[in-house]
DNA sequence: CTCATATACGTAGGCGCCTACATATATGTC
DNA sequence: GACATATATGTAGGCGCCTACGTATATGAG
């Protein structure tokens, strides 16, 4: 007969479980705070807080995420009124995102409700005895050796 | 001015991260062994291997997944005719997932390809000093109390 | 026997990511 | 100045999950 394998072993299925079990949970909230609010616009609308009008390439680097998923957020994003492209000075295959007037003021209504979401996420964090540094090190053992080039030598 | 958040912070998002390279080198995997493979059979063709024939409800239980999210996996192993579905005898509701021929071929032709993918997963986990046991208190800290029940606490 | 409630499963439409490909621009070499 | 290569960004189509809703069947109370 065939051999079965111990789904709890199937890390990437788990990981995209616990996943979709925040992001669900987030939305949730999100709706229950009365704000219309894509999951994904949060990346994006972070970095440029934190850092100014930023590229969609360098946003991709810096979220790390591919060009063509920060290239569709800034889409709805600049369908919502809440962020605008301006060209690059010098560079002229680049477009940088900066905020609108609206897009800021949605920022300022997001500000305690992301602060919530802060707070619970430290506090997941602390019970869960640092699943952060966990997923640092599987981040670091998949950088080091794939599962793509470990499974390929186990077929040698 | 707004203040920024740390997206290292955002668990979510790097839950996702991981789960996607993972699932994208499985699938590079996969095509090299020249193998026809949709990634969300696994889990219901494993499923089977080891308990025989089951129905949508019990593997949506058994895989923590929605029961939609079972039947299309169940359409498309039908389409490639790999399981077929039978009526239950005594209840007229369920329909019960079992092997074609040409399923159980397809799972003697996977095995050491599987075999392969669970020893590279179980190496990934030892290096990573056991991120399955992260995900096990990662898992019971959000069961215990979900992350939109603390961040509405948190708005309190 | 009737009826309210629960369960099983299927379809529609959506979300947030992806690869492949195309177009435009920049850069560096000869 | 020409040309090969690299980079930035956008569109098309796809993947694997989801919620909402609808239909059919089962169950239990009265």
């Amino acid at each position: 007969m065939f051999q079965g394998f111990d789904d709890e072993a199937a890390i990437g299925k788990r990981l995209r479980r616990l996943s979709d079990l925040i992001d669900q949970d987030a939305k949730r909230f999100y709706d229950t705070q009365d704000v219309l609010f894509e999951q994904r616009w949060f990346g994006v609308l972070n970095q440029l807080v934190m850092h100014g009008p930023m590229s969609v390439s360098e946003l991709s680097k810096a979220l790390r995420i591919s060009h063509v998923s920060v290239s569709e957020t800034r889409k709805s994003l600049e369908q919502a009124k809440l962020i605008t492209s301006k060209p690059d000075k010098t560079d002229g295959r680049v477009k940088r995102l900066t905020f609108t007037k609206s897009g800021a003021r949605l920022v300022e209504t997001m500000q305690p409700i992301w602060l919530a979401l802060e707070e619970a996420s430290q506090e997941i964090n602390r019970e869960a005895r640092n699943i952060v540094a966990a997923l640092d090190r599987l981040d670091a053992v998949l950088t080091k050796k794939s599962l793509f080039e470990r499974a390929s030598d186990k077929l040698k």
